[in-house]
RNA sequence: GGUGGGGUGGCCGAGUGGCUAAAGGCAGCAGACUGUAAAUCUGCCGGGCUCAGCCCUACGUAGGUUCGAAUCCUACCCCCACCA
């Protein structure tokens, strides 16, 4: 049910086949974020039109609201946002990082006062498992440490160790969960849990975290958390081909929160299988939209009286049927299809980056594709 | 015709003698955004230059008082309200 079959590689580029409860999916993939149960602003008919295959749920935000309690009682995640597809839920620990200004560590988890209702929360590594568990995504992701980009040594040794520690809790509780759940009532499908590589910015920890999680048991797919947090672009690129030759290769590399399209073009060529990030639907909802020649501010004036689509080359709802000139209209005067518009794109233009790097590497030429494609895209911006 | 109120930069609107090229907002222009506290945030926004400075032009119009005026005085023009 947990399945990776690797069907290709192309120097350390990858394709392959991750077979999940609620569907498969075709890899390298980006996996657009839903982190309130929706993807901002897309209904899922539209999220499956933009051929996303798997979508993102968070622990830390669908906790607060509606409380997971409510999403097992209506049928869990996929049934509870119509998706009925492939979900991963991560675990809060990115709001370890976000939300810094917020929350207390300890030993035993983290104190979040709710930026909703001040209310404290604690997460810990066992709350994230069972949030997680009545959520029912096929994935759940441990609980985890994430530091700043520019974090030192022993801080980058911390979170990576006290990510290692909580792990061993996460895998603990996330058994006794799946077990109990197998003879209970309201038993939603099958779950697994992926554990998070930490280590900030220095190649030693990043070894390091990857060998105790190793250690602590086979899993069925492996996350690499913690980079694009500050860090410069050609560090996070280190820290891949520092993974990249000790990783199992046969089962799914997750990075996290990556990225920008040229950020999976790298991270592909470095072994990548899975990414997510918000930039699709932030920079759509704030009228920058990426083309295969570069980035575009839809609002730019010079578009004023522009028939062309937002990307000549793309195939999405978007650039079907409108124009530069009326999606800048839309921005202008604030219409709430003007964001729409341009996220769609913007998922749809990273998904489909996903699937021609699949493509060229099952044809064998990732190296010369990609070359091009970053020379076009990088070579000037419109 | 009378009485009262008012005319400030593209718009709205602070400002009653120097610290005012003039608060703030809007509009306009440009940019940022990476496991979503984000339909958000940042910068520029009278003109010109040999630009951390300098020079023009500016607070209805014209004149005056003053070392110095958007701010005080006089006249005129216009707008609003009420009364005839």
């Amino acid at each position: 049910m947990f399945e990776f079959q690797l069907e290709k590689t192309d120097g350390a580029a990858r394709a392959g086949t991750l077979t999940l409860p609620h569907g498969t999916v075709r890899t390298p993939a980006f996996m657009p974020v839903g982190t309130h149960g929706a993807v901002r602003g897309l209904s899922m008919e539209e999220v499956r039109r933009t051929g996303a295959q798997i979508v993102l749920g968070n622990t830390y935000h669908l906790h607060l609201r509606p409380g997971e309690e409510v999403v097992r009682a209506l049928g869990g995640l996929q049934r509870f946002t119509t998706w009925n597809g492939p979900m991963l839920t991560d675990s809060g620990g990115f709001q370890v990082f976000s939300l810094a200004e917020l929350r207390q560590i300890t030993e035993e988890g983290v104190t979040f006062k709710s930026p909703i209702d001040g209310s404290q929360r604690m997460i810990t590594p066992e709350r994230a498992m069972e949030i997680q568990a009545a959520l029912g995504a096929d994935i759940a992701m441990a609980f985890d440490h994430v530091v700043p980009g520019q974090s030192d040594h022993a801080h980058a040794l911390e979170g990576m160790e006290r990510t290692l520690r909580w792990l061993e809790r996460c895998r603990d509780h996330h058994v006794r969960l799946m077990e109990a759940s197998a003879t209970a009532p309201q038993r939603l499908s099958a779950q697994t849990l992926w554990p998070i590589i930490q280590g900030g910015t220095h190649d030693d920890l990043r070894l390091r975290s990857l060998e105790g999680i190793l250690e602590q048991g086979p899993w069925t797919g492996i996350a690499i958390g913690g980079l694009s947090v500050g860090e410069p672009k050609p560090v996070m690129h280190r820290v891949l081909e520092t993974l990249q030759p000790v990783l199992p290769a046969d089962r799914p590399r997750y990075l996290m929160g990556v990225g920008f399209p040229e950020d999976l073009i790298e991270a592909i060529a470095r072994g990548v299988d899975l990414f997510d990030c918000v930039a699709a639907t932030r920079n759509g909802r704030h009228g920058s939209a990426w083309t295969a020649s570069g980035k575009v501010n839809i609002r730019r004036a010079d578009l004023r009286l522009s028939d062309a689509p937002l990307d000549a080359d793309c195939d999405c709802e978007t650039c079907r049927g409108y124009a530069r000139g009326y999606l800048r209209h839309l921005f202008v005067v604030e219409e709430m299809l003007g964001l729409r518009l341009v996220s769609i794109h913007n998922v749809h233009f990273l998904v489909r980056l996903g699937d021609m790097a699949r493509a060229h590497i099952l044809a064998g030429d990732y190296a010369s594709w990609s070359r091009e494609w970053l020379q076009r895209y990088h070579g000037k911006d419109l």
